[in-house]
DNA sequence: CCCCTAAGTAAGAAATTTATGAATTAAATC
DNA sequence: GATTTAATTCATAAATTTCTTACTTAGGGG
């Protein structure tokens, strides 16, 4: 990162930059290519430092992908927690919860990459790593109170199951980034250049706005 | 598939019933691993015939990938087609479109497996097909027709573009599909069951009609 | 200043996987 | 029934990729 590391010869000592570049290195290798496409080959070049190196801190390639796939997973959870839900009123609350939802997807692509990799291996190695699970996530309490709020106040006329609601808001705001590339053939359109997921972002909150009939919110 | 397909020795020629076998097994071999994580072998195995005969018929691994890739988007075509909105009027037309688009993917995991493996390789071989290119989709055509009407009749209350709200009707229809494996660990329910699937199915219907306005949808 | 631990290097073994050359034989054609 | 075509087999080359054994050296604690 800092250091533009030297080509040949002796690598100064400093295993928690050694650690942390390989880890790098290795969320973009398996986010570009899978874990099967993924080589560690690769990931010690992208580094600069001998192969020998990625065994010594990860035992294998395995569980360097376990490693890699616990990092990015924990660290959504940082995100979410900046979000502050509980003085805005209900439709305040849910428009800023979908264009926050969005803006996460939009500006991660590498954890959309990962997780889109680990889906195509059947959840193999999520299900092995406790980091992860999480009972209630605070996205989902958000909105799970947002929702009781505004059925109250009536703010929003349908009602919908918490759950089935906020997956309906990660593929609204997700699913051109999964499937940008064949879409984007298909159409003639490409749904990843900005322009495309700007307009995008406005579709998302409007849609999910009017399908909880938000009266405000319009196209 | 008819033939048990005899295990040692000589077998019995019949290049059509071959050709399909091999490019069955490698539907399933490349929806379940990846390109990468595909292996010939394993192909052929599941075939029962020699390893060299993936080669006589498709050339290489690329090939085969390439060829299984234009016949599984091909064959949405013809499903598709079968789809006849153009009498109906415009709130029952748009349900019929979404439960339509819903079962298409529900009942065709392979074609949800190798798209995401398309695009986990960023559509590199997906741009190299020409079958695949269609100007407009028969769906893409019955939509604008659909919102059109919609519109004029006071049907629906708000204007969508007709690509924004078909690129939603998909995500909302094969999100779970496409994520389901990571979604089920982080919120210990299973997205994949026949019973959440079904409850979905309702969902997707019910907030695509509410987002719309079509005033009888509920729920 | 010495010693010891572990960070790092060099080289290549081991295993896996794709691909090919060349012979064989079943079926289609005349 | 001879001839031809290409479907199928056998054996193995070629390439790739993960991982290991053995060695070297930097740097901190006493």
């Amino acid at each position: 990162m800092d250091v533009p590391t030297v080509k040949t010869g002796t690598r100064s000592r400093d295993p928690e930059r050694t650690r942390a570049q390989l880890m790098e290195a290795a969320l973009t290798e398996f986010g570009d290519h899978g874990f099967h496409g993924a080589r560690v080959d690769r990931i010690t070049k992208a580094v600069g430092c001998n192969a020998r190196l990625l065994y010594h801190y990860f035992s294998s390639k395995e569980k360097l992908y376990i490693a890699a796939l616990e990092h990015i997973f924990t660290d959504i959870r940082a995100q979410e927690r900046q979000l502050e839900l509980e003085r805005l009123p209900p439709r305040a609350a849910m428009e800023r919860l979908v264009g926050f939802t969005f803006d996460f997807f939009d500006s991660n692509p590498l954890f959309v990459k990962i997780a889109r990799n680990e889906n195509l291996l059947e959840g193999r190695y999520i299900v092995q790593t406790e980091a992860v699970r999480a009972s209630s996530l605070p996205l989902m309490d958000a909105i799970t109170q947002i929702l009781e709020q505004g059925y109250r106040e009536g703010a929003f006329a349908h009602r919908y199951d918490p759950l089935q609601l906020y997956v309906t808001i990660v593929a609204i705001s997700a699913h051109h980034l999964n499937n940008g590339h064949t879409f984007s053939v298909i159409f003639g359109v490409d749904l990843l250049s900005p322009e495309w997921r700007a307009e995008r972002r406005r579709h998302a909150i409007a849609f999910v706005m009017n399908a909880l009939d938000a009266a405000p919110a319009q196209s």
